[in-house]
DNA sequence: CTGAAATTGAGATTAAGTTTCAATTGAAAA
DNA sequence: TTTTCAATTGAAACTTAATCTCAATTTCAG
């Protein structure tokens, strides 16, 4: 399904779905979470595929204005992504400690967040909320 | 009084106050909003005083460290900080079609943030919520 | 004043991400 | 099928924010 919509989304734009960046595509929904582009790029090149680097990056910003895949932060290491098609909407939690992620959602935050931008006549299209700190695993660790 | 928290803060740590570490803070305290660090480099090369860029990113860090200043962004071209210091914290609007920025608060979203972390056993220090969408005068311009 | 420790600046370095460009591929048209 | 041409690729060069190095300088406690 999501290589159907990303297919359009490449036509609509007179690109083409290659291989490379059908590899790049499977490799991220059959991942499971987050993941780094250069983790990525070392997935697909020990899995038989191929892929560059260059285009595992070419093909990342696609996706992303795509709207299948979502960049969700960016560490000093580099941005973390994730694959949003198919998954519910939620938030995230990261540990400075072990830049560890945790999801989480919550409906009262959306309503709250619908309230605010009635209050101020924003549409509001998507959002990103970034809760840093230190995670429970860490916190015991310290101790 | 920044002065005297960063002061406070340096000497717990064994550090000093010095002329270019009072150059950082002045300038990012005088400054109305966000900056670069770039262009915070900029002003105080040409305000007289002098600090090495080198020295105007290694006081970023520790005026973030501080608490009196946050890193509110991060972008392909560089991060963007405000001074917390004196403004109650709040969260942001941006409007994708004039890159506009509305500043929000709301003590709701805090609780429930709390909320959120104890669930999760998670010790929140800060946080980054950034709703994008249209600004009601984009909306207007628009119809 | 002295000395140990912190700090500085200039330039080197790092590394994520982008760009370049010659060679290759894809697919629509002939 | 062959032609054709724009899109695509990969390798390496490049860009650039941010960090690090290190010799020289400054700070400040004693």
């Amino acid at each position: 399904m999501e290589r159907r919509i990303f297919q359009n989304f490449l036509v609509e734009r007179g690109l083409k779905l290659t291989k490379e960046r059908e590899a790049v595509l499977r490799e991220i929904f059959s991942i499971h979470g987050h993941f780094e582009p250069e983790h990525l790029y070392l997935i697909i090149k020990g899995s038989g595929n191929k892929a560059s680097r260059a285009s595992v990056y070419r093909t990342l910003n696609l996706l992303v204005e795509s709207g299948l895949v979502e960049r969700i932060s960016r560490t000093d290491k580099g941005s973390v992504y994730e694959h949003t098609y198919g998954h519910r909407h939620h938030d995230h939690m990261i540990c400075t400690e072990c830049n560890g992620v945790i999801e989480f959602y919550s409906e009262n935050l959306e309503e709250i967040q619908n309230t605010i931008c009635s209050k101020y006549d924003f549409s509001g299209k998507n959002h990103t909320l970034e809760i840093r700190g230190t995670c429970r695993t860490c916190i015991k660790r310290k101790k």
